[in-house]
RNA sequence: GUGGGCGUAGCUCAACGGUUAGAGCAUCGGACUGUGGCUCCGAGGGCUGGGGGUUCAAAUCCCCUCGCUCACCCCA
């Protein structure tokens, strides 16, 4: 047998129609929010994402898909999205547009241990943000994200944020940080020793109980910031309270892109494991000039969709299927029939499904049955030479015969069809 | 890359080192040739993840390997 390969995984029906029901939810929100879909590819030249992730951040360092193609060109299954549409938002010169405003959805891909809430490839809903760096872009995308956790009725998720400061007031915080934890580098865990000058601002978000302790009184990065900012992130704070939606804020928390500048964010909840982000992103307004474009502002964010199943599921959202007809003939010339009447609910829009005869009648209701079939619709000569069909209510057992004439159109009356 | 847990039928799980590896659910067939759900009867389905070793004898013990899973790291 050939199996898939590691963390890679087939999305069955079951989850299939969930992830629909994410998808039309998201598109139909995105709308509403003056948004337009981007269709970016799945391979990119890999210095696209060196350049804008960072070259030594994780992703790039040893999480990525890269390979050379038969061309001897570096290229590189996206690990993440938002490069992508800067790119695209660069090349097809789309800051002429007075609203640059996209989303996307689709899979990425990183060479990660699998565990729950993480896959090798993973599906993204993201949405970015292009040449307005008003805080109200900010709280305004934070808002469309709430309001589509809202529309898909899922509560019980916190939002956090934070801000990283710029590129001139956050080296100063990194330094200031660095030096308080090399004063206390031997009481920090292994990994946090190894950090302080990889990653210093990951020592302070650090689970070990040891190094919270430690990092207690750390300097904060939102007391470093400098003044345009901090006025910036006391406005996006203003302007979350106009959309009213309520949030907390952690100095604490932690981007792994480097382009991330300013505001960040992190849609948390405590039923996903160690993986506890449905959705992240923040502003990042050095990118698209880092790319090659103009210095231009932007601020976006992105789902995991695997995750964000996880929570549906988790609360109980359960879709309910939408009701179908199940036919039933019985002989040669009913099959016939019962053929050109499937054929013609079907184009009316009914879900239908039609037993074999050979299998009779007996066993095609309980297939009927199995379908969890609304109708079930019986032909046999009886009814046949009548210009009749009998009908039966799967959930009531009461059956009765209808004339074949305007079948579809009685049917619709009975109000089977999905609510639109 | 590191660590823990787990691999037996499609699924959930039994089986002290000792008959032909079982059960429930699911599937298929029958009781019931024009009527589903309930019940009863029957059937199919397994290289016990793979390889090696110990033993008269291994699903069971040992080693290796692969896979799944959770966690670290990191992240959506």
């Amino acid at each position: 047998m050939i199996s898939s390969i590691r963390g890679f995984n087939d999305i069955l029906s079951e989850e299939t129609i969930l992830w629909q029901h994410i998808e039309e939810c998201a598109r139909n929100v995105f709308k509403t929010y003056g948004f337009s879909e981007i269709r970016i590819p799945i391979l990119e030249r890999t210095e696209l994402f060196s350049r804008s992730i960072g070259n030594t951040t994780d992703i790039v360092e040893k999480e990525m898909y890269t390979f050379l193609d038969r061309n001897n060109e570096s290229l590189t299954l996206r690990p993440e999205g938002t490069a992508s549409v800067v790119r695209a938002y660069i090349e097809h010169k789309l800051y002429n547009s007075p609203t640059a405003k996209f989303y996307y959805l689709g899979p990425m891909f990183r060479y990660e241990r699998p565990q729950k809430g993480r896959y090798r490839q993973f599906y993204q809903i993201g949405a970015e943000v292009f040449g307005i760096d008003e805080p109200r872009v900010d709280a305004e995308t934070l808002d469309m994200l709430l309001f589509l956790f809202n529309e898909l009725k899922l509560d019980n998720v916190k939002l956090e944020i934070n801000s990283l400061g710029c590129k001139e007031c956050r080296p100063l915080y990194k330094q200031k940080l660095k030096i308080f934890l090399s004063n206390k580098k031997e009481e920090l865990c292994e990994n946090c020793q190894r950090r302080i000058d990889a990653n210093p601002l990951r020592v302070i978000d650090c689970k070990s109980q040891k190094c919270i302790e430690i990092t207690k009184d750390a300097p904060s990065i939102l007391d470093s910031i400098c003044g345009n900012c901090k006025t910036h992130f006391d406005d996006v704070k203003k302007y979350l309270a106009l959309f009213d939606r309520k949030y907390s804020i952690n100095p604490r928390m932690v981007r792994g892109l480097d382009y991330y500048t300013r505001t960040t964010f992190e849609i948390t909840s405590n039923k996903l494991g160690a993986q506890n982000a449905v959705a992240a992103g923040g502003r990042y307004d050095g990118l698209v000039k880092e790319l090659g474009g103009h210095d231009t502002s932007g601020f976006g964010f992105a789902i995991g969709m695997e995750r964000l199943a996880l929570l549906l599921k988790e609360a109980g959202g359960i879709i309910e299927p939408e009701p179908t007809i199940f036919l039933i003939g019985i002989g040669e010339k009913a099959e016939i029939e019962a053929i050109r009447i499937l054929k013609e609910l079907r184009e009316s829009g009914f879900i239908a499904e039609m037993g074999y005869q050979n299998k009779g009648i007996k066993n095609q209701m309980k297939i009927a049955d199995k379908l969890g079939a609304r109708i079930a619709l019986i032909l046999g000569d009886d009814e046949l030479a009548n210009n009749e069909i009998t009908l039966k209510d799967m959930k009531t057992g009461e059956q009765d015969r209808v004339k074949i004439e305007g079948l579809a159109t009685g049917l619709k009356t009975l109000n089977i069809k999905k609510q639109a």
